[in-house]
DNA sequence: GAGTGGTCTAGACCACGAA
DNA sequence: TCGTGGTCTAGACCACTCA
């Protein structure tokens, strides 16, 4: 299958090192190795995809494993196909999931494009109406993060984070423009997540927000408030965030209530 | 492939008629059949799924065409998987919040607003790229519905919804004001809803949208755009909505994912 | 060890789009 | 006509679970 006196053949596709047999599946391999194109492509000319058949034929796999992952990421939003023409990059705008608690990092890289963020402000701070919210001491401390989240450098949203700052002591000196939040909070914290609820409504973007996200005033922002809960039900954070309308979508799946 | 002496070799599977060569994939006849166990089992003893070889061998199929079913009904949340164990229907309570398809008609009342609408258009037209997404012939009459909703006697939204005429035969010439849109599909054509996907945005009112809503232009309007399916997995109507945002908010309660 | 889902192969035919 | 995605086949090996 591989070795022997075979004329070159390398990475015509860029990275064409996938390893068989190992941990991670092949169509993963690919779907990763595609995201990467998708970033290169994204804003280029042609924000078209190659072929399934160009792709196994390169990669040296079958071409359903290459469907496999695209249509993962089909399913993803990141691409979209068009039977008799081809597969292509989905239009900019994110459409985020929400059936889980998703976290905007995750979401970005899901899409193929890079999350960064711009720390605003992190600070302690005592509020007794988010403290309700979060189910403490009205004069207990809360943090207070606002970050600027950015895709490929491009402003996406402006989001207040709230939670009581004695289930993430020393939160507030960590490293909070790299990564995700949540995954600090996962792995450091030990913190397990449960539900969450949202309201999405929109408004007239005010002018310190427009600023920040690169609009012009007046023009419609997404709002999104969030409670969330740890799997215990205990509130742990409480977010406040205004997405670009223009770059974001939210999507919901909504199950049938199920009667006799 | 089928014509020809055999052995019957009939429905060993409650109903095996699947058509080869149809329109409808065999793979989407599968996901039907499977929603059907579905229901049936649900509540029962065993709530486990034919494994993937035995519904081959039943159905006469291949094997990687049953999987691409369980696939989907895996990504609906319909079902999960246990490697060497089987396949489970999924836990009855991921039932998202937002419960079933909301009505505008209910949501209003339970909030103790009155509903009502005014009719601005209700015809049979064709479209090519919405029977594409009701995923009927490109030439199949479609009924087009556009409403002004209020509550209260004020403008909330404007609705455009469509739906394959031969679903619903002599609507259009139904009182669309008065009641329930969806009430009429149940009762009088009854038609049994299935799960949706919303997407929801936001955008500035166009002159058009914003005179009806009793807004002044550039305002902004939440938009949401609806597909819904019937139980049994078919497209029935397509929905696009502008809601005022300063009277109208989306909530979505979020169940975090299920494991072992 | 038998059965299960997860992955993968190397083909095939179809409808459709573009040239 | 040729290339595309959409579907489908009849196998295969793996890691896992359960008896």
């Amino acid at each position: 299958m591989e070795g022997g006196a075979r004329l070159v053949s390398l990475p015509r596709t860029g990275k064409g090192r996938l390893i068989r047999r190992g941990p991670v599946p092949l169509y993963s391999q690919v779907k990763e190795l595609l995201r990467e194109r998708i970033a290169r492509l994204r804003g280029g000319e042609h924000e078209q995809l190659p072929s399934e058949r160009e792709l196994a034929r390169d990669l040296n796999i079958s071409r359903m494993t290459v469907r496999q992952a695209v249509r993962d990421l089909i399913a993803e939003g990141a691409v979209y196909t068009a039977p008799g023409r081809g597969t292509f990059l989905a239009t900019e705008e994110v459409t985020q999931q929400l059936g889980g608690l998703t976290s905007f990092s995750q979401e970005m890289t899901k899409r193929g494009l890079v999350p960064s963020s711009r720390l605003l402000e992190a600070e302690s701070v005592t509020d007794h109406e988010i403290a309700a919210r979060l189910r403490v001491q009205p004069d207990e401390p809360i943090a207070r993060i606002r970050r600027l989240r950015l895709a490929n450098g491009e402003p996406m949203a402006l989001e207040t984070t709230h939670l009581p700052l004695t289930l993430c002591p020393g939160l507030l000196s960590m490293d909070l423009e790299r990564g995700s939040l949540y995954e600090l909070l996962q792995r450091v914290f030990r913190l397990r997540f449960g539900a969450a609820s949202q309201t999405i409504t929109a408004e007239a973007a005010r002018p310190a927000t427009a600023r920040l996200l690169g609009l012009t005033d007046g023009e419609p922002v997404l709002v999104m408030e969030r409670s969330s809960e740890l799997d215990n039900g205990r509130p742990f954070e409480y977010v406040l965030s205004w997405y670009r309308a223009d770059r974001y979508h939210f999507a919901v799946r909504l199950v049938p209530s199920r009667q006799a």
